[in-house]
DNA sequence: TCTACATTGTTTCCTTGGAAACAATGAGAG
DNA sequence: CTCTCATTGTTTCCAAGGAAACAATGTAGA
């Protein structure tokens, strides 16, 4: 096997890998889901952020945002609020306690990020930049890939 | 942002693209659900593929595994034997009609490993040496992180 | 040999999340 | 201004898959 290949092999088993880790943890710690978690950090991060932009950059459904948030906001782990100007859309906030929970997945985010990091030290600049090329072209390939994969989509559609 | 850092964003920006795309025209083509397709994979490239050994290779449960191929046996996908010497394990062959899809499937995989390999051609050896590298640090950063995970986890059922 | 334990596959119960229909609101064209 | 269409958020329905209990079989040690 030349390293090509070697590097597509262990690419997909990168891609296959379960989500079980990195932020799982904290599923242990508060008893809490992965995407309620992961749902919070967003409301964290995104300004005014709403059932939408959640969505989007969780890559799911606004109706299963939708249900998250309710649990959240149940739970008081976050606050919603809208603005004068827009009867429609609802934004929310996180309350004192579902800051919490933010700053402790914060802690470990960071804390894998900062092992990336320290491992990426041992390379070179040109190698550092042969690694970025190689991610944002299998990011490419995803992207036509994806294109492909809704023009299917729309045809089935009609 | 430097080097290190976008590298880091765009691997969690690959490790985060929803599965969507690579095999999911065939979802598409046959009207079979991925894992199913996935399915009908392992057991027509792992020797004696059975429940357990299907399970590891899909990062799934022998519980989801077995309502699969129990499906697949019913639309006489797939087929089941016994050794003589056990009469425990139940091991899967594909049928006439199940290889259709195999192939069908091994086609559009094989033509999407083609797109990588094609794209790395434009990387020296030495750039393609780094990339394996990182990837396989990155495997074991995670392997790091499994394990982790299940003294947690071990703690927890104590 | 017999007994405890491990392993395999299956089933039941439950949760998650997608699809899609829906109501409410906003925006834009006439 | 009004009508149409787009967008937002919600809900209902359903399928997929995990956890865990279980039965059946194999294995290893006394």
């Amino acid at each position: 096997m030349d390293t090509a290949e070697e590097i597509i092999k262990y690419f997909i088993r990168i891609r296959e890998r379960p989500n079980v880790l990195e932020e799982y943890h904290k599923k242990l710690f508060e008893g809490m889901r992965l995407a309620e978690v992961h749902c919070i950090d967003k409301i964290g991060s995104i300004e005014d952020a709403n059932v939408t932009k959640i969505a989007t950059e969780m890559h799911m459904t606004r109706g299963a945002i939708s249900k998250i948030c309710k649990k959240l906001l149940c739970r008081k782990l976050i606050d919603s609020y809208q603005k004068p100007e827009n009867n429609k859309e609802v934004y929310f906030n996180l309350t004192e306690e579902g800051k919490e929970i933010y700053f402790v997945h914060k802690k470990y985010h960071d804390r894998a990020i900062q092992s990336y990091l320290d491992m990426l030290t041992a390379y070179t600049e040109d190698e550092e930049k042969a690694i970025l090329k190689f991610l944002q072209a299998m990011n490419v390939i995803y992207d036509k890939q994806s294109a492909v994969f809704s023009q299917v989509k729309d045809k089935e559609e009609v």
